[in-house]
Parts: C-alpha cells; structure tokens; sequence
DNA sequence: AAATCTTCGTTTTTT
DNA sequence: ACGAAGATTT
C-alpha cells in the first residue's frame, strides 16, 4: 500500500499528485465540470469543504471525484469510504460511481452512516463486547424496552412517557455520552433528567444483555470502541484514505466523531453540504459542523457551488426569496443562466379534498406533455397523503407513495422478524417477547409478568430468565414455556448456512404464522398472509444479490432499509411523498401542498400550539428550509397551494391560514389560482412578515389546538376568504375575544365597524355564535 | 387467558 | 376516524 509515512494531518493541497493543465483539460472525466466542481473533484487531499447549494450538482462532484481518484490517482476503490444519509442517495451514488467505472466501484465502502457503523460494528464486535449475531432495535423495540425499564423501576406516572426517554436516550447517543459520563451527569438538572438517567443505565444494561443495539449505538459504538483502541483506529484510518461524505449538513455530533477518528491518519475528508438544506435538527443534525467546518479543520480548503443547473429562474427567485428570511446561514448567491421559465402557481382551495382533487386534475393535464415521473406532490406529513390518494384513485392516476408506513412495521412482519431475530440472536429480548405471543399459545400476561421481572432482577435477557425458570417447577404456564423453547431450539437448526428465504419459510410454517393468519380467513388476514409472502420473496432476492446470503444478512439490511419503495419501479407513476424525503430529488413538476399555518410552519415550531408561548424561531427556520428544499425540487414548473379548512384527526374541516412563507414569495413570480376570491389584495400580499404578533391570519391559538368545539364545515368553505391583516382590532378576523357565558373564543368572521360590528366567535367547546362587539371584550 | 369493551392519542420529519 | 393499548368481563 503506497501510503504517505508521516501525513501531516492539514497538509496543504501543492503535494498533491496533479496531472499536467494540459492534459487536464482534454480529460473526460472533467469536461463536464464547471471550474468550482472540477476544483472540488482534483483537491484531494487534505479537508475540503463543498459548500453545495441547491441544483448545483452536488452529486455529479461526489460521483466524479470518486472516479478521478480512482481513475486519475490510481486509488484502489476498497480505499475510498462514502457516506451518505440515506439508503436511496447510496443507491443512487454507487449506481452513478458504476456508471463512470464499471465493476471498480463494487469495492468501495459506499453507505449510510448508519450501514457503514454496522458494518464496522460487525469488524469490531469483539471490541465491543458483541456477539456476532446482535440485534440492531428499531424505535419500537427501543420504545418497548424503555417500557420494560420502566416498569422495572416502579415509573408509571403518567407524566413521562416511554417516548420522552427514548429521545433523551437517543439525544446522548447523538452526543456519545454514556450514562455513566460526567458530562451528561452533568448537564442533567431536572427531575425528568435524573430519572432518565436512571432509565439511560438500565436499558443499556438491557441492551447489552440481549445483545442488540439501536440506531444511535450504530453510530456511538463505533466511535468508542476506535477511540479506546488506537490500533483498531489506525487500521480503519489507513484502510480508508479517502473519506467522502454528502448531505454533511445534517451529521450529528457523534457521527463527525467518527469521521475525525477516521480521518486521523491522514485527514482527506470531503464533505459536501447545504447549510440551508438543514432539515433534520430534530434527529440531532447539528449545522454547526458545516458552519464551524473550517475551524474544526484549520487548513480546510473551502469551495462553494453556486451555479443552479436544475430549475428556472423563477423557481430559484421564489425558493432564493424564502430562505433568505432566515437570520441563521452562510450566506451563498444561487445563480442560473436558464430563462424564466413558468411562473410559480399557487393555488387556494377550499377544502382539502379539493385542493387534493385539483392536484390530479392538474397532473391530468400534465401527462400530455410530460411523464408521469416527472411528476411529484409534496406535504409535510404523512397523514395529508391519504386525500391525495384518495384523489389519484378517483382520477385513476397511478402514483407511487415514497415512505410512509412503512412495510416492515407491520405487525405480522414484525411478528415474523422477532422470530427471525431469536433464531439468530438467542439472546434477543424484544423478539423473544413478541415470538411468544404471536401466534398466541396459551401463555397470558401473568406468566410474562414473572419472566420479565426474573429477568429484571437478575439483569440478565429475558430468553435466559425463561430457561432459568424453567428450571424450576413445573405449573401448566411453565409446560407452554417449554414448548415454545424446544420449537425455537429445533427450528435454530443450520441457520447459519442457510439462505435467507429458505429459512424464512421455514419460519412461517413452524412458527404457525401462517396457519393463524389462514384459520383467521379474515380480508384482513388475507392481506396480512400475502405481506408475509412478499417478505419471502425479499429474502429471496436478499439472498441471490447480497453478500451475506443468510438470515442475518437480510435482518441487517432490513433494520436499516425501512423504505418499501424500491420494489416499484415500474416508473410511470405519480411520486407522493413527505418533504423531508424529497432531498437529492428533483422533478420536472412539483406540487407543494397544504401549505398552511400549523403544517409548514409544523405546529410544533409554533408557540399557540402548546401553552400560548413564543414561537420557537429556530424550529421555523428549519420549517422554513424545509420549505425551501421542496421548492428547489421543481426543474421546470412549482406549483404551491393551500386550502381554507382542512381535516384534522378524521373529524370536522376546521379552517387552515396560508403559511407566513407565501407571503415572503416575490409577487412578480408568482400566479395566484384562487377561485374563491382574490388574495392578493387582501392579503396586503408582498410586505416584509411582521414579527411578533401572529401574522395577521389570526393562527395563534393554532387551529391544530382545536379539537373541542369544532368549526362548522360549511361556513369556512361556502364564503369568501377574508384575510384582514390591515386591523388590529381585537375584533378583526383570527382575534381572540372574551364573553361572559362562552369563555374566550376566536374571531371567524365580522361584519361592520367598532363595538357595533356583528362577529362571528367559535368558543371551543360550545360552538359557533353570532355575537355584536359591544358584548364581547378583547381577550 | 382470551374476548370484548373503552379510552386515548394520533400526525412532524427518519436511520 | 381509526387503531392501539388498557380495562373489564367471560
């Protein structure tokens, strides 16, 4: 291995290997790059970082720089490490590398960081304190492990919940603080926070019995284990010479650990990111490593991507326009020789469903002149998806839906992987819990109860505290015990050598899945039975392609692929999907939907929803980003809408107000579609957002905390809009007032001047009324 | 221990 | 509205 001996670890790029200008410029693997992207594509050496804006070809950088180090340098690929975030832009990228290489590519370590961490996890399970076979936990196993926990130490207030541990739990990870770190001793100040710390120790020690991981370990364990073993570090440091990681912009804390310790040796690290593109704070994304990138690597070259290949001029105008209202961000200047193009079209509509409805009949027209692949609808969450489909079924519009619930959550493929997962991990707690009971056999919560608290007591994994008391005596339950042990022992037989779907089959028929699920005769067990079937053949198509045929190969990359969408790839089909997984796509149509006050932005980044407090402005930043990564999806045409009422929890359409961020759009680039009244007038459209009081759409109490009471379905939608942001009246529209029998209610409607105006107040919990201003006083 | 009834939260985003 | 989880009954 032609190492340099002693790199040093900020070399400056002049040592670098460069071929000749002259030849360079002739060279294929660079013609196609503008000065910037062939800059990023020949530093190899040292830390670089690209600042990548939207559209500016990000992908074609990380692709082509792999080739040229491979091609040009003369790297062997099994040196070159990438990392990106998720499954499809690996997908995506090593399908490209392949493209520029052919089989060369095969070789390079090419993943999530998620997949890469199992991966090395699995080099240094020893190190770890691993068996070979561990487990990786998802969320719900992780949550029901935190409920074990929690039972065992006698919490059951209904304050905390299993959930809230999970996120301070997975919050540590992100930071690689173990419970028993000062650190996070001492940064824990609340009540909550000790007794989750409390709950931190004991579910790793569950963990650890059981032999599984979650997915913050994945990432966390890694970065201990080579920090603690700085020949173990060295070897991956020297491996992998060069690093490259995409979507930096949202690596948390734990995850740049491990790129440092990875880079150690010799510190080529690229990493490519958009700090405006930041839209995973939430999972622990922290923007400080793009922003302070240069000073945690001081002779950090640095290169920014501003040229957008990818949409109109208007689309960049509008997209640009929005984010530029964040306070918090680098600061780059998109810019595009394309024409104008469309103009960005926004829609209102008066329900959800006809806002839905109005989507198809749009795409409807679109499929003459375009492919229906090239269209996409976009919301914010998943629930909005079903009018949609709704709507594309209606309007017999074939459409993919990208993520969602997810295929395996369930539950009888989750039943079917517990067993998988005890076959092949014996000391799997969560499977052992969940194969016992399904299909059920006689053995009933009491029984479960003693198991559990065995095992509790004893600190070791549930399937051992079972074998311990069966040792015991022998009552009816304990003869039900020991069946289900003999079953799983015999069916634990040649596993190892065993294909995936093989075993599988194997699985369903002794397990008596299926046989349930066939006496059940249910529709439902119908569906049930041929999703069972569909994860047999995933395993079989695991076990022809993959590199670990077996049981265990499959589980792995299970855990970790949680998207059903790439079975279908027949193409002609509508994408819908939520905004965040539009990253690193782009369509030549896009439709943002639902674009309202308490969706985008989300709820949870405003103050009304919970406790009438402040709204969180960094959180409506990052709604804001989200925005515009949505946007900057569209290549040719953007189409943006919202609807006056929407549907919320199945119950009655409640009214919805445009978003804060339509008003931020350039009125000159923008077509309003709004076939209930004008609303550009009056929405006094086109000046800077005010800050501080709500936006003059009256959403402060949050339509979303609604629930009571419930706004009658026809006024919203049967009357013209009125957006009156002109007043700041109590008694204007979305103002909240106080009356001495109904309580404090929100403005819907008001006719008339002064203490004589007739207003319409919905009063939570008892109604609409029709009430005259001199009755009411400001709230 | 299983079947049935009742309540409750769900809807932020994902590896 | 709807399904999951819990409480209650059989």
């Amino acid at each position: 291995m032609s190492m340099k001996p002693q790199p040093d670890l900020f070399a400056p790029p002049e040592d670098v290997p460069v071929p000749a200008p002259a030849s360079r410029d002739d060279d294929p693997l660079l013609a196609k790059l503008n000065p910037e992207q062939r800059r990023a594509v020949v530093t190899t050496e040292g830390p670089l970082l690209v600042l990548a804006g939207a559209g500016s070809g990000k992908t074609r950088v990380i692709t082509h720089r792999i080739a040229w180090l491979i091609a040009r340098q003369h790297v062997p690929a099994w040196q070159i490490l990438a990392m990106t975030f998720t499954n499809k832009a690996a997908g995506e990228m090593r399908e490209r590398v392949a493209h520029l290489l052919g089989d060369a590519a095969g070789d390079i370590w090419l993943g999530t960081f998620h997949s890469i961490g199992v991966k090395m996890l699995r080099q240094l399970a020893g190190l770890a304190g691993l068996q070979p076979g561990f487990s990786i936990y998802d969320t719900d196993d992780q949550v029901r492990m935190i409920g074990r926990v929690m039972k065992a130490l006698n919490i059951n207030d209904d304050h905390h919940k299993p959930k809230s541990f999970a996120s301070f739990i997975d919050r540590a990870k992100n930071r690689c603080l173990l419970p028993g770190d000062q650190r996070l001793l001492d940064l824990a100040d609340s009540t909550f926070d000790s007794l989750a710390l409390k709950v931190y120790e004991r579910y790793e020690a569950d963990m650890r019995a059981a032999d599984a991981v979650d997915f913050g370990d994945l990432i966390m364990r890694p970065v201990q284990v080579l920090a603690q073993n700085p020949e173990a570090c060295q070897q991956f440091a020297r491996r992998f010479r060069y690093v490259l990681v995409d979507e930096f912009q949202d690596t948390n804390h734990a995850q740049f650990e491990l790129l440092k310790l990875l880079t150690s040796v010799h510190g080529n690290l690229c990493v490519v990111g958009d700090d405006d593109q930041s839209i995973y704070s939430w999972r622990g994304a922290e923007v400080g490593n793009i922003l302070g990138f240069p000073k945690i690597f001081p002779g950090a070259q640095v290169i920014k991507l501003e040229r957008n290949y990818r949409s109109t001029a208007n689309i960049l105008a509008a997209s640009t326009a929005v984010v530029a209202h964040n306070a918090t961000r680098h600061g780059k200047v998109l810019w595009t020789e394309a024409g104008a193009g469309d103009k960005i079209k926004l829609h209102v509509a008066a329900s959800d469903r006809d806002e839905a409805d109005w989507v198809a009949r749009q795409i409807e027209q679109l499929r003459g002149i375009t492919r229906l692949s090239e269209i996409a609808v976009f919301y914010r969450t998943n629930a909005l998806s079903r009018v949609l489909e709704e709507s594309m079924r209606r309007f017999r519009l074939p459409y993919a839906l990208i993520g969602g619930q997810r295929f395996y959550e369930r539950a009888e493929i989750k039943d079917a992987l517990s067993w998988c997962r005890l076959l092949v991990n014996p000391n799997d707690s969560a499977g052992w819990l969940r194969a016992v009971v399904s299909p059920k056999r006689g053995i009933g919560k009491v029984t479960l109860d003693a198991v559990n608290d065995l095992a509790a007591q004893r600190g070791i994994a549930v399937p051992e505290a079972c074998e311990l008391m069966l040792r015991g005596g022998g009552t009816k339950a304990h003869e039900k015990l020991k069946t289900f042990m003999h079953l799983v022992a015999k069916m634990r037989d040649g596993i190892e050598t065993q294909k995936a779907h093989v075993v599988g089959k194997m699985v369903l028929e002794q397990s008596g899945l299926r046989e349930a699920l066939k006496e059940d005769g249910s529709l439902e067990a119908e569906g049930r039975l041929e999703n069972l079937d569909q994860l047999l053949s995933a395993m079989a198509e695991h076990a022809e392609s993959a590199e670990d045929p077996t049981l265990r190969g499959f589980l792995e990359q299970v855990a970790l692929v949680a998207d059903t969408d790439k079975l279908g790839d027949d193409g002609e089909k509508v994408s819908l999907m939520t905004m965040h997984s539009t990253k690193g796509l782009e369509y030549d149509y896009a439709f943002v939907v639902g674009v309202e006050e308490g969706l985008l932005p989300h709820a949870n980044a405003l103050g009304g929803a919970r406790g009438e407090g402040v709204d969180d402005e960094h959180a409506v930043e990052e709604e804001r980003r989200l925005f515009y990564v949505a946007m900057t999806r569209a290549r040719k045409r953007l189409h943006l809408s919202h609807s006056r009422t929407r549907r919320r929890f199945g119950g009655e359409p409640m009214p919805s107000d445009p978003s804060r961020f339509l008003q931020q759009l350039p009125p000159e680039v923008v077509e309003v579609d709004s076939p209930g009244g004008a609303w550009r007038q009056t929405t006094g459209w086109g000046q800077t957002a005010q800050a501080g009081r709500s936006n003059g759409f009256g959403v402060r109490n949050g339509a979303w905390a609604q629930r009571v009471g419930g706004m009658p379905a026809k006024a919203a939608r049967d009357e013209e809009p009125v957006y009156d942001r002109s007043s700041d009246s109590p008694y204007a529209v979305g103002g909240r007032v106080r009356h001495k029998q109904f309580g404090i209610g929100k403005v819907m409607e008001s006719e008339g001047q002064g203490s004589e105006a007739r207003l319409t107040v919905q009063f939570p919990g008892v109604g609409v009324k029709r009430i005259v201003a001199r009755y009411v006083d400001p709230a």
